[in-house]
DNA sequence: CAGAATCCTCAAAGATACTG
DNA sequence: CAGTATCTTTGAGGATTCTG
């Protein structure tokens, strides 16, 4: 179950971290490209538990990432969306990813340093 | 100690979760302000451990966001300064903060709705 | 001063089983 | 189908002590 914010503690933060956690800007990336039920969900994240897809997609809804809508159909049908919202993150989570893009040859020349580049020194 | 990325796993993710990860963006924060030492950043930052800011340093290093420069006097100084690396990521930053600043009341709602209204249906 | 090393705890992640 | 419930495991974070 998703956790009640303690005093809607910085939104900063939750945000940052819905982006962050595991799963979440997989499920969202996915849901970006139209409404999606729950084992099709599961099926698109290779290797994410039901449980993880579960709190993760519990945790979009609760603070209103993506929409839940259960169609009484027997078997039951559950079609998650993004809502609004979610959409207008979009464009500054990809220029995040962009960003990661662009500069990857120098976070990786920066880890090369950090660590010492092994073929030399060994 | 920061633990290396197997295989460099997906850049993205690390991008990200150093974004997040608990203090990161907070020490980032104070360094776009200019060079600090360690103890002038624990001091700027209520509450944080020592080991918490060694790691959290260590990492921003080691993915090349920040520098470590050693002054050999007695006792020894360190400073911590941000890289041109780091500060490239600083625009996108603001934007994912702003984002959550304009949204904020949407966010709140989207919270009230999916945890019941207390004062209404209790 | 700027950490490293150690011990400890507790909450999150994973596996498994069950259900309306 | 779309979950919930329960148990176990793991590892990140805190407190404390020690050091070049």
């Amino acid at each position: 179950m998703a956790t009640m914010p303690p005093e809607s503690l910085e939104l900063n933060r939750l945000v940052l971290e819905e982006i962050t956690t595991k799963w979440s800007l997989l499920v969202l990336g996915c849901l970006c490209g139209g409404p999606m039920r729950f084992n099709a969900l599961r099926r698109a994240n290779d290797g994410i538990t039901q449980k993880a897809l579960t709190q993760c997609l519990r945790r979009l809804e609760a603070n209103g990432f993506i929409t839940r809508s259960v169609v009484s159909t027997a078997p039951v049908a559950v079609v998650y969306e993004i809502s609004h919202l979610g959409r207008s993150l979009e464009p500054h989570l990809q220029a995040i990813l962009n960003w990661a893009d662009q500069h990857r040859d120098e976070v990786l020349a920066a880890q090369r340093r950090f660590w010492g580049t092994p073929e030399l020194s060994r």
